[in-house]
DNA sequence: CTTGGCACTCGTAGACTGGGAGTGCCAGGC
DNA sequence: GCCTGGCACTCCCAGTCTACGAGTGCCAAG
């Protein structure tokens, strides 16, 4: 359907416009790519091109720009990913090795990406569900009231406020973090709701109102914060590119949670980039945004994911680099801490 | 030096500028505003006005518009808060009454702010130095490593992990753990040095190191910490806004927890509003911006501070008025949970 | 001190223009 | 059959010009 130099035309097309940001006309490109052909037989292409949807041009007698079909194209077929240089793999390496917490990973990750891509980066925390327990612990706080605190094998702790009514003894509490952690030290949370089934009945039955009311708060907050946390970063960099017009929608996209998970979509195997472009991220007001995001996780198996958001004129061979690289240090890091 | 009727036609001056974005003459004011007199005498007054420094105009043969200093002497003498509606207040309350831990309280008020004022919304979790300890927790995660869990009267959890360098028999941790609690339970993090200074003594000798280790952590965070952590929301609203240029400046400024400290101010009486206008925040790139910030707090004690960032042509009564407002319902759900 | 009148300034919007980049098409050559 | 040079055409863009109108500053009179 396209010979090779169609397909050449195409990539050079691309590559000139994310460069210069001006519609490419056949007379630079078959002067600035070494073609080998005249301008008029790259104009013929052009116009098979253009029949077939890859590119079009603004205005009569302008030069042509890559439609959304055109940069899926050269996304699939026309560009291989670009490995960072040393130099920046050892800036990641080191400005992520500093970092104290899972809080200080994913902001410095988030930072990192932004700058690295010039582009908003997007990073979400490890995933609650698909990590495990680590520790619970239960402090009471207040008359009636106890702390509970979940700490999970990626470092991130939850902590949610239980209603007992009533006074508690500390020997209580304490055998009922014992009883807790026994049952759920290293579990995955997905088998939390099983382990737990039975523990009511293996406490005292004064104290079991209590267990029953850490149960209900432990298992609603597996439930909850399943509405993951998403933070973003490099809003700045929207101002520099195309966004003109459509600047609003998009930070107004990017503070909404549930925009942001379905613009990283759906977990997959972590060493698969997703990229999603133009129209194709379903969403109003982003027609003019390409998504490139990844899994990063630990043993092969994805936590959560992180990309960037930028306009559709982008360096995608460069970003998927900085995306695909920063996801497996990230990984790395959590696997390490 | 300026009669009443000058300050009335600042006072016009500024609201009509405020609410229509557009220069204002002086035939469009003397009709508007029940002044009384002619647009001629109305001309003589805004020359004074301009020669004094509190009106410029853009172009020659342009209408009026405040300057710093006009919007200053607005703010001082010539406006008061605006408060806000009953409705606003049950809004208020009810959204922030459904906040389930501290993130959650100050990622809603982030956000309540934001869309109640349309300006984008800064908010400064509650400080460390000025709480007091609620808890410690020491929990073991691998070999040769602790989790030190810090939890204070706000509901704030830090979280460090500390290096044994060796194993740690289980009842050494607890023997830590519950001396730790002893000397720091209810101290404010303020008398924390203090209070520790001595512990190391009272440890068994082969614990000792550990115990060093684990106060030096503790101690850290309470240093490294107090670069307090920041966040805005709201951003979207700039892009309706005056913004058209400098945009990109105060994207930046709103990602770097640096400026955004000194934009929100020292802390000081909770009950009083900074405002800061235009070249007063003496941040480049910001010098169109105006930051109003209070500080919030429990028992009349500020915490921490919150404010908004708008343009210098900004409805600072209104303004005033939420952020007031806001300030105040969030000192009063810290207080209660 | 206020007011109406008046000349002046200057930014803005619209119309017009020439130049240039780029295209599509066509006829001729390998 | 595909490539190429030539050519007419389209249309954006930047610049110039003009008319207009809002707003001012100043002045002389009330």
């Amino acid at each position: 359907m396209l010979d090779d130099r169609k397909l050449a035309i195409l990539r050079a097309i691309v590559e000139d416009y994310v460069s210069t940001n001006e519609p490419v006309g056949s007379k630079a490109l078959a002067e600035r790519h070494a073609l080998g052909v005249s301008p008029a037989t790259v104009r013929n292409d052009m116009a098979v091109l253009e029949e077939q949807g890859y590119i079009t041009q603004p205005h009569t007698s302008a030069g042509r720009i890559p439609t959304d079909k055109g940069y899926r194209l050269f996304v699939d077929k026309l560009s291989t990913i670009k490995p960072l240089s040393g130099a920046e793999r050892r800036a990641i390496e080191t400005f992520l090795a500093g970092a104290y917490d899972l809080d200080d990973v994913v902001s410095r990750t988030v930072r990192l990406l932004a700058q690295l891509t010039r582009q908003v980066a997007v990073v979400q925390y490890p995933s609650l569900i698909r990590s495990s327990v680590r520790h619970i612990e239960l402090v009471p706080v207040a008359a009636g009231r106890l702390l509970l605190i979940l700490i999970t094998d990626t470092g991130r702790v939850e902590q949610r406020v239980v209603e007992t009514h009533g006074e508690l003894a500390d020997d209580s509490v304490a055998q009922l973090r014992a009883l807790l952690n026994a049952c759920l030290d290293g579990r995955s949370f997905g088998e939390v709701p099983l382990a737990v089934a039975d523990l009511p009945a293996r406490v005292s039955a004064e104290d079991r109102p209590v267990a029953v009311a850490v149960l209900s708060v432990l298992l609603e907050t597996l439930v909850e914060r399943n509405e993951e946390k998403i933070v973003f970063a490099g809003a700045a960099n929207l101002a520099l590119g195309d966004f003109s017009k459509g600047l609003r929608d998009v930070l107004e996209a990017l503070e909404e949670q549930v925009v942001l998970m379905r613009l990283l979509g759906e977990a997959g195997d972590p060493a698969t980039l997703t990229v999603r472009i133009g129209a194709e991220n379903q969403l109003q007001g982003l027609t003019s945004a390409s998504v490139i995001a990844a899994g990063y996780g630990m043993d092969g198996q994805a936590l959560a994911r992180l990309g960037v958001l930028g306009p559709t004129r982008m360096d995608y061979p460069g970003t998927m680099g900085a995306v695909r690289a920063v996801a497996r240090y990230v990984g790395q890091i959590l696997a390490g801490s």
